[in-house]
This record gives structure tokens, sequence and C-alpha cells, in this order.
DNA sequence: AAATTTGTCTATTTACATTTC
DNA sequence: GGAAATGTAAATAGACAAATT
């Protein structure tokens, strides 16, 4: 019987004691529908371990089984000394790829690069179906890639700032495909991931599906800190950590190069496993090493080719240590057999034609064109991110979270992704929304975006 | 301290009682390095669990604990009242695509098709590339896939023996893709899923990474019986059945009429969910109804297209129920964002062309001729599996382990795959090697490969 | 047929380490 | 700066159920 009555004290969560399921697993379900259903908001401090298992008359441990689950799921975070509270990362509709029934808004949610590759690609597939071989590349292909096609990738890798060796790749069907891989390959269920406290929300839902719990790892200069790192190595014992140091996704911010060396000294002396998401690195003309250059066995790299030069194609690279090789090989044989070797060849084409550089920089033009139009319309003190990133990060006014504007701008025809849906743990994300200026079809469309942004910014 | 001297009692396994690392963990940690080193062979019966724990002054529990991890990973295999057992399912070198460096060997090993469509696929690319919206073919696809590429597949799976509906399709880059989603989006780490004693390795080595139990479940006239299903169901509890009730790989065996309905009921009463696997269905010309026919709320059909239509173009369609499709199609968009749309469009034109029938019929043939070849060449009563089968089953002679004759053939010049890489659990697996009859590129080569297999069947 | 063997599972005990106040 | 609050995790206890003998 418990001891005390807590009726006198408020709880903010007060479960039944179920009597026909096992406690540990009736708490968690009782927990996560609680959730769900909004009985528990965001931010929300649980009542203690101890507390909780007096009030219903059961050992802490059952409270801790209880509770793990729910972190695994991403629903709770919690630390020692300051208690459990409920996540802000609830992704309800996530989707970050194009809605088919929502021609009628303008889109400026989901990462699209806007690139017109049609011609070359064009002149490209008709040289290919001329040639004897063609059709070898329609049957099986091997799950390597061949040798000119991991050169002609690790010469554009290069431009990205990391220089590496073709015994270290490995081919994936684009950048998610490749954390996937990462994720099943190298981590369990239970496993820790440090990230920044707002992080692509790609990672959140997958690691959310594996078990694995992601740890915001606190920041200093809009940047990891190598004392919030520590912390996270120590107290929480991460085995990992995803960062993207090129125009991390949502703030738009570009690592340092101390930051990028403390990065790569404090996975060496802790054996983290570093995932370098360079998935928008290539949009920089000259951008900074990355940590695998400085770590290049503790770091597994994502080079995503598909974003600027090749989009629509599904291919990337995981850039792999050597000591994780055949792991990330065989993950990425689990989940896709092998790559179609058409498509990685027309890819891997495109990629090593003498073209690919003005591709590129045509891509920077575009980008910096419309950001110029984004600079004209919305305040510049609430605009976050250099013009040659396809994104920016637009702070609020007073009085809007970011989840409320995101309402209010797709009823008025305007999808942009708020802060929430990129918030790791129990911190409350800060009142802002991602716009992808490269996402409308047209100048005259993203235009058209802007104008009810700038008047919803004005309104409050 | 232990009250009895195991010292005269034989065990099969005498751990160390680690001081540093937790107990559970250096326990789990030796057993698997003393099963990769052979110091522990598979099918050994490891001491019961409280006699090593008497042996090793610990609780029972802390045994469990340390065995399930391994459990987990496949090495072991246990039965409440006989014990545990060392798996045979170990899987060194599983890799099932062709080998880029064994151009001397004749390749009998991995399930290649083949299908020679590359002059209808250059007309189609012609016609493809000359269309005016050609260029959002190579943009960002949404993930789901269009209307008529639905009801072309749609189409084609009817012919396999599974007549659906478009609202239950969710698109995959190939069979094994659709694996190892369904096994992320609707299994966690400790679940249990059903499979035949011998089964396709893809799901052997994607269970194992993701921590998943294959508990084989007991057969009567070559297919699951009742009454082990049953018993899984009621002993085991497991969550899923994983089957491939056409030409099952490796057997060959098709499953009857009434094993098939007999899976439907029983996944119903016991809300199981059925993984489907048709990847060999479309091989049979009047397929039997599919089990998801008879349960399509209960099962999860995979309609791999890319097999005998468009190989190489990495195309499958998951049919799932409805109750589990958000799950799934977030599954498939963590683990690949979203599908080429270009090659997408391709497969499903070559799908929906008017020479699909005849492509499907002239691989048919194309089978029938090879395995008359195999037929002639090798013993009838070894010999499993009907002509339009791509793959055999072949006994062998008394003396031989299938493991043993691999390597003979390897040695003599063939690759064929061993029984052992099939098996699941403790169970030993018979004496046989799956020899795929499609896989050698030419005629002769097959005919090279059969001479070799011949006279090492002959010489014992 | 009953007793014994054997694995499974939830909940508890206990020690521990960090953070907060 | 020390005591209290708080979460973590390994190992144990004990009830249970199936398979064997």
């Amino acid at each position: 019987m418990p001891i005390n009555s807590f009726e006198n004290y408020p709880m903010s969560w007060k479960p039944q004691k179920p009597t026909d399921k096992p406690l540990y697993f009736a708490l968690a379900d009782q927990l996560e529908a609680d959730i769900a259903g909004g009985v528990l908001l965001p931010g929300t401090k649980l009542p203690p371990y101890r507390e909780l298992a007096d009030y219903l008359d059961v050992n802490v441990s059952t409270i801790t089984r209880a509770f793990k689950v729910c972190k695994q799921k991403g629903l709770l975070s919690g630390t020692i000394g300051s208690g459990t509270f409920v996540s802000y990362d609830t992704t309800p509709d996530n989707c970050m790829t194009r809605r088919t029934d929502s021609s009628f808004l303008v889109e400026m949610g989901p990462i699209f690069p806007r690139s017109n590759t049609t011609e070359d690609v064009i002149c490209m597939l008709k040289k290919m179906i001329a040639e004897p071989d063609f059709g070898k590349l329609l049957q099986y292909g091997n799950s390597e890639g061949n040798a000119w096609q991991k050169e002609a990738a690790i010469k554009l890798i290069r431009k990205a700032g990391y220089d590496t060796t073709a015994d270290r790749l490995i081919p994936a069907t684009g950048g998610q495909n490749a954390i996937a891989a990462i994720l099943t390959g190298l981590f369990r269920t239970g496993d820790r991931i440090g990230t920044d406290p707002l992080t692509y929300p790609g990672v959140k839902t997958t690691a959310k599906m594996l078990g694995i719990e992601l740890i915001p790892i606190q920041q200093e200069n809009d940047e990891i800190s190598e004392a919030g790192l520590l912390h996270a190595c120590k107290n929480e014992h991460i085995k990992g950590l995803y960062i993207m140091p090129d125009y991390q996704n949502p703030t738009t911010h570009t690592m340092s190069l101390s930051g990028r060396k403390m990065i790569a000294k404090t996975a060496k002396e802790n054996n983290l496993i570093v995932i370098e998401d360079g998935a928008h690195s290539m949009l920089n003309a000259n951008p900074l090493p990355a940590v695998a250059s400085f770590a290049p066995e503790h770091t597994v790299y994502i080079a995503s080719l598909s974003k600027t030069v090749a989009p629509g194609f599904r291919l990337a690279y995981v850039i792999s240590p050597l000591q994780y090789k055949s792991l990330l090989s065989d993950a990425l044989y689990n989940i896709n057999l092998s790559l179609s070797p058409f498509l990685t060849e027309l890819a891997s084409r495109m990629i090593a034609s003498e073209s690919v550089d003005s591709i590129i920089e045509e891509h920077r033009q575009l980008t910096k064109n419309r950001n110029r139009l984004v600079n004209h319309y919305l305040p510049k003190h609430l605009l976050i991110g250099p013009d040659e990133c396809i994104f920016r990060w637009l702070l609020l006014p007073e009085n809007y979270t970011g989840k409320e504007f995101e309402k209010l701008a797709q009823q008025a025809g305007v999808q942009v992704y708020a802060s929430e849906r990129f918030a790791v743990g129990k911190a409350k994300p800060p009142a802002a929304v991602r716009i992808v200026v490269t996402a409308p079809e047209t100048m005259d469309e993203l235009r058209t975006g802007l104008e009810v942004l700038k008047k919803l910014i004005s309104n409050k």
C-alpha cells in the first residue's frame, strides 16, 4: 500500500494501475496514449520515478523500464537531477516529399533542389543507348559500383571538402538511404546518438523507428560545444554523433574550422562514430575541410550526389572508416541488395561529365537570385542564412510559435516547416520556420509565397 | 560460492567469470567469440541455464540475459525442456550478388534471372526521351508513384495469383528493400518471426541486423504444418511469418492450396503478420491464389517486378493491409525517401507494354530449356524442383554435407550454395545445395558447370 | 501420469552517479 | 559544499509454463 496519499500533491501525470497486462508495458502504453492524446503536452515535467513508484506501489525499476520504452520512441527525454520531460519532437506529419494533392499550395516546405539538367541527361542517355554494352546495364549489378564511377565520385566529393579514396566508398540510393543503412548497420535499439538541438527530421523518424535515442548536444555560438559533447559522451553514453557541418538543416549554420577539429578530436578520444552529412556541402564554392578529413577513421561521411548534380537519380556514397566498411556494406546489401547499374552509370556519367562544374555553378546562381528576392521581402533581422543556401531560417515575431505560424501560412496557401519538426528532446524549439527558396516551381510562385509570409509577419 | 564442483561433469561450455565488464555482457561476448572461433560448433548443446549459473555463481536470469543477446544475433536457438543449441545459420559469406573477381567461376550461386529485354528497353527509352515532359522525371518524385503505374502493377500481380487494389500498393526498390522495410516498420528488436526451416538468406541477415529472431516452423509434406504454426504462435510468441509459397527458396516447393488456406486462417485467428514473398510466383503460368487472397488484412505481400520483366530496374511493390499502410509507408520513406521517378516510369512502362506477356513467356521457355540440360546431367532421384523454376535443389549422396560440397565445387570452378546458408535455428540442415540454372551466362557455361557437379556426385 | 528439467518473463533489490538546491 | 533529489543499470528473486523422462 502507498504510504503517502498524493491527493494533496499535484502530480502532472496520474496513471492507472492495470490488473491484466504487465505493469511496465501498460504504463508505457498509457504514457504514449496520453502524449498522443494531448493530455500531456510537450515540455511537461513528469513526476519523479520514485514518486510514481510510490503512488502506484511498485518498484522504481518498473517505472524505469516503462519510461525506457517511451524514450526509445523519442517521446520522453530525461536527465539525472532535473527529471523527465515530454519531448517536443512529436512528428505527426513529417513527410518531406511533395504532396500530390497540394498543387494549390506554394510549396516551400520540403527541400527540393531546382536544377535543370534535362538537356544534358538526354544527350547522355542517347549516347549510352547506342553503345553495344548497353544491355549489361539492365541486368543485376554488383553491389560495389565500378572503379571509374568511384573515381568520378571522389573527384566531386573533393570539391565538397573531403579528399578520400575509392576503397572507402559504398554506393547508396540517396542520402536518406545512407542514413538508414548507417543507423541499422552500426547501431542497435537502445543506442544513443548526439545531434544538434534542431536537426534533420529524416534522422529523427529513422532513429525513432529503430529505437535509437537522439540526444541534443548543448551549443555555443550556434554549434555543438566541446563541453556539451564531452558531457553527452560521459553521462549519456552516446555512441555516435550526427552532424551537418555545411548549411546545417534547418538553421543554415556552417560550422567553424575549430568546431570541426574539436569534434574530430573528441570523436577520436571517446571512440565516437561521427555521421557527417555532407548533403549541402556542395552548395558552397569554397567549403571548409570536412570533419572526416580530421578523423577519417571515426567519421562516416555521406556524400549526396543527387542534390545538385543529378537530382532524382538517387545516388549517394557512404565513405566509411575501414573498420566499419564490412558492417556498412552488409547493411546496404540488406536494405538494397544492389543499385540499378543503369541509373548508377547514368548518374556517374553526369558527375564525370565536363558540364558538371557549370551545372553546379548554374544552380548556385539560381539559388542566389532567388535569395535576393527573399531578402527583398523578408526583414533582415529575422532572416538567417547566406544567399548560397537553398533554404532560409526565418525567426518569428513575439507571440508566434513555429507550429502556429506553419498552420496560418498553410491556410494562406503557403507551406513552410516549423521549428518543432526539427526539435530533439525536451528543449523548447525557438519560434522559427524553415523556408525552402528553391522549392517553388517558378520565381513568380516564390514571390507569391513571400508576399503571404511577409503579411503574416507584419500582422503581429 | 558454487555448491558443486563441476570438474567431474563434462560441460560443453565453460566460460570465464569476468571481473571488469558487466557479467551478462561479458558472457554474451565470450559466447559469440567461441562460436565464431569454432570452439563451439553448430548443433552443440549448451549447458542448462541453471547449471551455468551455479558454475559461475550467478543468478539464472543473468544467463538468460546473456543468451538473449546471442539469440537475437541468430547464434543460439533454445526450447523449453530440451535446452539451448548453437545455430547452424552462421553466415560468414552470404553475398548473393555476383562477385567481381570471380569471372573464372561458373556462377550458379546467386539467383539471377536471365531475360533479354534490351531491345524493348531501348525502344521505350527513345520514346520517353522524345516526350516533352521528360524533364519532370529527373526531379524528385512523390513517394507513392502515380495511378496508371499502380494499375499496371496490379494487372501483373493478378497474374501472380493476387488480385488487389491500388490503395494498398507502396513502391520499393526491389524485393530485398521491401523486406527490410517490412521488418523495420512492423517489427522491433526482440520480436520473433516464423520461417521455413530453410529460408531465403536475405531475411536471415536482415533479421540478424535488426535483432529479430527467426523461428523455424515444423513442416509436414515439405510445408509449414498447422500444428507447427500453432505451436510457434502459442509458445514462441511469433508476431509474424515469412513465407514464399511459390517455388520456395531454396527447396523449390510450391505450397498446396490447403496449406495456403491454413496459414490464412491461422494468421487471422492469432493476429499474425504474414509476409508473403511472391518473388517467384510469376514463374508459374498458372499459380495458385496467394495466401494474401485469403487473408488480405493479415498479409503483407511482396510483388517483385524486377525479376522476370524488368531485371536490374529495382522495382517491387509492397501490398499492405490497410491497418499497416502508414507504418509501412513511413518505413519505406525512412529507408528510401523516394524512388527515382525516371526508373519507376521506365519499369512501369515495360510492365504495361504489350510485349510483357511474351517477355515472361520467353523467360519461361529459356528456363525450361536450361532445366532440360540439368535433368540430363544430374540424377533424377537427387534433383528436386520443376522445370519452370530458375533454380533446383540438389540432394547430395551420403557422407557429403552441403558445406563440404560447396567448397569442393568451388575448387573445381563452380559456385553453388549449400543448405547451411539457408538454415534457420538448431536443426541440422539436409545435405543439399541450390543450383541456379539461369545464372550462367551461356548454355555452354551451364554445361561446363553441370559436368563438374556430376563428377563430384559420382565420386562418392 | 507425475516429477523433473529447462527456458521465459516481470518485478524487485541494490549500488551508483550526477544534478539540483 | 554537502545533502537531497533524481535517473540508470546490473543482478537477483520468484512465479510460470512447456518439454522431457
